[in-house]
DNA sequence: ACCATAATCAAACAGACGTTTGAATGAAGC
DNA sequence: GCTTCATTCAAACGTCTGTTTGATTATGGT
C-alpha cells in the first residue's frame, strides 16, 4: 500500500515536531523513526515544509468541522446560548481529540507550538484554516455578549486563544508540578477552562458599547 | 570597551530571537547584526546556549525584582488587596518593558516564544528565574482567593501565564487584523488583560474549598 | 509474459551550522 | 620600548541539514 509510508512519516512527523519543535527535527530524524527512506519525505510531500503542512491539514480539517457544525446545533436550538456552551463547542472537540488514539496528544501539543512558533508561511497556512472557524464564533459570541464593542471581543478571543495554544502547548507552571497530570483528566481540564474563559468572556466591558439602534 | 561589543551582540541576539525563533537565528545572523567577528559569541559567550541564557538574564532580574517588590509594597499596605492590584504589580513592570527603549518589545516577544519554543535547558533556567516569583504571586492570590483549591489556583495561574505569553509572543488573532496596534497602547492592552484575568481568576471554583478550620 | 507505473533505496550533493584555531591587533603596566 | 593580556580577525574544522539523483525493487494491467 503506498499511503501506508506516508502515514507512517505523518505519524512521525507530528509526534517528534511536538517533541522537539518544528525546526530541531530534521527529516532524518522522521524518517528513521518511520523506518522509511530519506528521500520518502521529499517523493511524497515534495519538501518538508509541506510534510509540516501535511500534518496539520490530515487533523486540522475534521476538527473545524466538528467545532462548526456543534456552533450551528446550537444557534439552531433553543435561542438563548450561553457563553460556556460556545466555548465548549470550541475546546471539547480538541481535547477529545487528544483523549482519542495514541496521536491525539502529539497533535494538540503541536496545535499550541504552531502558534508560536513555525514559520511565517506556515502561520500563514494556519490562519487560513482557522479563519472561517474563529468568524464564526466571534459572530456567535458578539450576538451573546452585545455589550462588548468588537475591539474588545477581539481581544477576549485572543486571550482564549492564549490559554488554549498555551495549555496544549503543554507549558508547564514553574516549579509547580501538577499532581494530577492531564492524562485522563481532559473532563477536569475543560470545565476549568470553561469556567476561567467563561469569567473573562463576561466581564464587564471597560468600554460600554454605544447602542446603534433601540 | 569590552563590554560593548557584548552588548552589541545581546541587543542583536535578542532582536534576532524575538523575530525568527532560537533555532532558526544563526550565529552568523547575530554577529553580521552586531558588527562583530563570528568568534565574538564563542569567545564572549562561549557557546550559542549560553548567549541565549545572557540574553533573558539580562532583563529578567531587574523585571523579577520589581515585580516581587510591588508584591510587597501591596502585601505591606492596607490590608484587603485587590486581584487587580495582584495582576498589575505582576503584568505592569513587564509592559512598561516593552514601552521602554527599543529593546523592550523585542524581549517581552522573545519572553513570550521561550515558554513554549526552546530547549529543554533552556526551560529549566527560566524556570528557575520565574518559580520564586511566581511562588509569592500565587502566595498573595491564594490568600485572596481562599474559596479556591491549590490545585483550581495553580491552573488558573497556568492560564495566566499562557494568556500574557500570546500576547507577548505577538500571535496574531487569525484574519483578524488589529486596528489598533500594540504600539502606545501599553495602556489600553494593560487594562483589557487586567480586566479579562481577574475575572477568571474570581470565576466561583468549581469545586468548594473545604475549610480546615471555622 | 510483458510492460508501465509507483515506490524504495543507497549515495551523493551543496550549503549552512556551531565551534575552534592561530595569528594579528590593541591598549595598559612598568 | 618592551611585555602582557584581552580582544578581534580570517580561515578552516567536522557535522548536520534539506534535497536530488539514478538505479533497483515491487505492483498492477493487459
Amino acid at each position: 500500500m503506498e499511503t501506508d509510508t506516508q502515514q507512517r512519516l505523518l505519524d512521525a512527523a507530528e509526534a517528534l515536531f511536538a517533541e522537539q519543535g518544528f525546526a530541531e527535527t530534521s527529516l532524518r530524524a522522521i524518517t528513521a523513526r518511520a523506518q522509511a527512506n530519506l528521500a520518502a519525505i521529499n517523493y511524497h510531500f515534495g519538501s518538508k515544509d509541506a510534510l509540516v503542512r501535511a500534518v496539520f491539514s490530515r487533523r486540522l480539517r475534521p476538527l473545524s468541522e466538528e467545532r462548526l457544525s456543534r456552533l450551528a446545533a446550537l444557534n439552531a436550538g433553543g435561542q438563548p446560548v450561553a457563553v460556556e456552551a460556545v466555548l465548549d463547542a470550541f475546546i471539547e472537540p480538541s481535547l477529545r481529540l487528544r483523549r482519542e488514539g495514541p496521536h491525539g496528544e502529539p497533535f494538540t501539543r503541536l496545535l499550541g507550538r504552531a502558534q508560536i512558533e513555525g514559520s511565517e508561511s506556515l502561520r500563514e497556512f494556519l490562519r487560513d484554516c482557522y479563519a472561517p472557524v474563529l468568524e464564526q464564533f466571534q459572530r456567535t459570541l458578539g450576538r451573546i455578549l452585545p455589550r462588548l464593542r468588537p475591539e474588545e471581543l477581539r481581544w477576549r478571543l485572543h486571550f482564549t486563544l492564549g490559554v488554549l495554544s498555551f495549555t496544549y502547548a503543554g507549558a508547564r507552571l514553574p516549579q509547580v508540578p501538577f499532581a494530577v497530570r492531564v492524562a485522563g483528566d481532559e473532563e477536569w481540564l475543560l470545565r476549568q477552562l470553561i469556567q476561567f474563559l467563561a469569567a473573562g468572556l463576561r466581564a464587564p466591558p471597560l468600554m460600554e458599547r454605544v447602542e446603534t439602534a433601540v
